[in-house]
DNA sequence: TCTGGGGTCCTAGGACCC
DNA sequence: TCTGGGGTCCTAGGACCC
């Protein structure tokens, strides 16, 4: 338990990994999106700040962008190099000497007993030495920090505490919380809930009728501004492993199909593979045309990481579901056996 | 704005069992 | 006899985040 979290998060964490490598590109409009083929329905992952003063944002259509800033400089995300530099840079957070969780490339938690301010200021310069910078959101629980760094980008420190919590966010609506989003809010808003503050008023029972017995409390719970002081300082542990594609045109031929298909459940079976760990549960995705998507799921019987039955499950999965409109996305996802115990 | 890719967690209904 | 209630597993889908 720390008296103190803070929130490290990495500004324009994809421009500014490319300007890293490629400096000429400093001070550039820079879009990170899409796997460098033609731009045909992939979105923006990051823009440079120089990039959003033309309008530019993340999840905007690609070909948006290019209308929007036709100057910039176009980017396909190379997630290898991007993990690789947030190693590092979770690396030398961690050589602080203050509980650390990473909760994204990008992001994460470092709690202290100590002066927060002075912590910031030490995680600011730490990550100015790996040449990226960062903002830094101070609180008394691991919402408020995460909430602080809002307020503290870009570049900047910010601190939220049960104290200031209110008075900043009370007339906010309640999508300013993370973890609350469009179809929440106006769910939310249908119950009269328009605030944080009002969110902070309710009754968990009277939001629990709405939003399911467990969520309904943990909601209003995000409007009191609760969070936690314990950090999980452990490596990340991921729970299932996913591939999936947006072809450039609908497939509609069923061998093509079960050729895509195929293809992503060899990748994933490949990172099944090098998590160590057996698969349990196999699943596929399928978005038609119409942008709607449905999921089908069957156990891996028994558990294992060999391509062969998992390939197998998903073609399975997919003769079942049998997609009768043309096939705008495939996915594979791989759930993960829990690890077993002894040393990580 | 014709809407990526890789994740996590929650909900709800039905099956199944006692 | 034709009825009960609770717990847990499986599955599909929704919502959210970066």
């Amino acid at each position: 338990m720390s008296r103190w979290i803070l929130h490290a998060d990495l500004d324009q964490f994809l421009a500014a990994a490319e300007v890293l490598r490629r400096p000429e590109l400093a001070g550039r409009p820079v879009v990170v999106g899409g796997h460098g083929g033609p731009d045909a329905r992939t979105v923006v992952a990051t823009a440079s700040y120089e990039a959003r003063a033309f309008g530019v944002r993340s999840g905007m259509p690609m070909a948006a962008a290019r209308r929007r800033c036709p100057d910039a400089v176009f980017l396909p995300s190379d997630t290898a190099y991007y993990q690789r530099v947030s190693d590092e840079v979770m690396r030398l957070l961690r050589g602080l000497g203050e509980p650390v969780e990473v909760i994204g490339w990008d992001e994460a938690f470092v709690g202290t007993d100590g002066d927060p301010r002075a912590l910031a200021q030490r995680i600011r310069e730490t990550v100015a030495g790996t040449g990226l910078s960062c903002a830094v959101g101070i609180g008394d629980n691991t919402l408020r920090a995460k909430t602080a760094t809002g307020y503290a980008k870009p570049a900047g420190v910010h601190e939220l505490t049960a104290a200031n919590w209110f008075g900043t966010l009370g007339a906010e609506p309640p999508e300013a919380l993370p973890g609350i989003g469009r179809a929440t809010g106006r769910t939310l808003a249908g119950l009269g809930i328009t605030t944080v503050t009002r969110l902070a008023e309710s009754r968990p029972g009277d939001v629990a009728a709405e939003l399911g017995p467990r969520r309904g409390p943990y909601l209003v719970s995000l409007g009191r501004g609760m969070g936690r002081t314990e950090l999980d300082t452990g490596p990340w542990v991921p729970r299932s492993r996913s591939r999936e594609t947006t072809f450039p045109a609908d497939l509609t031929d069923r061998a093509e199909l079960h050729a895509a298909l195929r293809t992503l459940a060899l990748r994933v079976a490949d990172d099944v593979a090098e998590e160590g760990r057996d698969c349990v549960r196999v699943g596929i995705r399928v978005r038609t045309r119409s942008f709607r998507t449905s999921t089908r799921s069957r156990g891996l019987d028994p558990p294992g990481r060999d391509a062969g039955p998992i390939a197998a499950v998903a073609a399975t999965l997919l003769d079942e579901l049998d997609p009768d409109r043309p096939v705008r996305l495939l996915g594979v996802r791989a759930e993960l056996a829990a690890p077993t115990g002894g040393t990580v």
